[in-house]
RNA sequence: GUGAGUAUAGCUCAGUUGGUCAGAGCACCAGGUUGUGGCCCUGGGGGCCGUGGGUUCAAGUCCCACUACUCACCCCA
């Protein structure tokens, strides 16, 4: 049997329900906000994530589905969206546009990673992008959009960190004061955190090694070495979601994997999902754009999982999406009728009706069984004598009511099941 | 890439120290008088017990390998 590729996950019609709730919620809510959806490929040239999420990261160096396409083109299935969203900025022109682009997605992603709960190969983001401003109004708003929809899903065991990358001259000061701290400490780290020393020094705050964190929890602090310009904007962010009751913590070590980040950073974590808990991330990365070749754009932006929230609202509870119910199941009591079955089916279903029957030739009291399985509001038995004498019954399942109409007055019917109780 | 756990019907699981062990519940299908559901009753279909080796008179039941899944490390959304 061939079964699905290690780290994919069929989203069965069983399913369905939660993803277009979750799917409408993001759209509803981005567009509250103004920003309109982009949708870029799936794969793009591999040089796009390497120079855009850095070379040194753990996606690029490890985690990419990258192959050659037929023409010897090296393509790579897109790991995060930023990089393509910043590629469509720049081949697009959109700065020239407008001074501000904000845009959102909901898209597929890929990562070849050992899978575990909250952790796919092929899994889904929806997120946000701002580019054109360095206002720190947006870096607080994509917060607020985030636990926007979060918080209207129902979740509530949430918490929202945030912290300062600081300018990239900033940052560099800071790193050297890192490297002196870590200068005589450095060999009682672990192996990989001596390799972090070397390759990206903030990332050993991230380590959850006891050994390394001991060391780490006496190191000199980034949110301490801010610039000016860093500092008040970080200021402001704090006010706004202060001013908005949007709880938050400053969590000094929370460094972000990705090269592109500069100073505003945050995640968003569950309690309820094991140990993949961070709902979502972001922050802002005004040196992208030009890095990829485009004009100085100052841009933030955030990432959500999406398996990772349905999961959270299954181990919270909170979402309870009802299937919708079947408006009428057509029941025909003599076999020879199914033209007739499928003629009145397909005027109802013209009408904006959800209807369905039986295809299966099963006995009446089968086709009642499925119209309750179904959850069907009303039962239009065709055939019989009535059948023959020109009606049609329509049958309310909740109630037990039946009443004759005319085989004729297809009208009639349809505004019978349709105002029924209004 | 590393580590641990699991692998029996569509689903959730029982299967005792290896010897009627191929089962239960749910789901599915059909009946319960000739044209009407939800409850109940009766019956039925469906599994080479993950794959391949090995030990044994005998293996879902023990051993080994492989594969898959799950969780964790790692990483991140």
């Amino acid at each position: 049997m061939i079964k699905a590729i290690t780290g994919t996950k069929d989203i069965l019609p069983s399913d369905i329900r939660k993803w277009y709730h979750l799917e409408n919620l993001v759209r509803k809510v981005f567009q509250n906000y103004n920003y309109k959806e982009i949708r870029t490929p799936v794969f793009e040239e591999t040089a796009l994530f390497a120079r855009g999420i850095g070379e040194e990261t753990d996606i690029v160096s490890k985690e990419m589905y990258t192959f050659k396409d037929r023409s010897d083109t090296s393509v790579t299935l897109k790991p995060e969206m930023t990089a393509g969203v910043v590629r469509a900025f720049i081949e697009h022109s959109l700065g020239e546009k407008q001074p501000l682009t904000k845009v959102f997605y909901i898209s597929p992603m890929f990562r070849q990673e050992r899978p575990q709960a909250g952790r796919l190969r092929q899994f889904h983001q929806f997120g946000a992008e701002a580019l054109g401003s360095s206002s720190p109004l947006l870096d607080a708003e994509m917060i607020e959009m985030a636990y926007e929809i979060l918080n209207r899903l129902g979740l509530n065991d949430l918490t929202v960190k945030i912290n300062s990358l600081g300018t990239p001259n900033s940052r560099e000061v800071y790193k050297n004061e890192l490297r002196k701290y870590l200068s005589d400490t450095k060999d009682k780290l672990t192996a990989e955190s001596q390799i972090r020393f070397e390759k990206n020094i903030l990332r050993i705050f991230d380590s959850k090694a006891e050994q390394d964190q001991q060391i780490m929890n006496k190191a000199p602090l980034l949110i301490d070495y801010l610039d000016n310009e860093s500092k008040n904007d970080f200021e402001i962010v704090k006010n706004y979601l202060t001013n908005l009751n949007i709880p938050f913590e400053v969590d000094p070590k929370l460094v972000r994997g990705l090269d592109y980040y500069t100073k505003t950073t945050f995640e968003i974590i569950s309690g309820k999902v094991g140990s993949q808990s961070s709902l979502c991330g972001g922050g802002r990365y005004d040196l992208l754009v030009e890095e990829l070749g485009g004009k100085p754009t100052h841009s933030v932006g955030f990432a959500a999982g999406m398996e990772r929230i349905l999961l959270a609202c299954e181990n919270e509870e909170v979402l309870n999406v009802p299937e919708p119910s079947l408006d009428v199941y057509l029941v025909r009591i003599d076999n020879d009728l199914f033209i007739k079955v499928s003629e009145i089916s397909s005027a109802l279903r013209k009408n904006d009706l959800i209807v369905d029957y039986d295809y299966l030739a099963r006995s009446v009291k089968a086709q009642m069984r499925e119209a309750n399985k179904m959850n069907a509001r009303f039962v239009l038995f065709v055939g019989g004598d009535e059948y023959k004498n020109g009606a049609l019954i329509l049958k309310n399942l909740s109630t037990g009511e039946q009443e004759k109409i005319k085989s004729e007055d297809i009208n009639f019917l349809i505004n019978r099941i349709k105002n029924y109780g209004s």
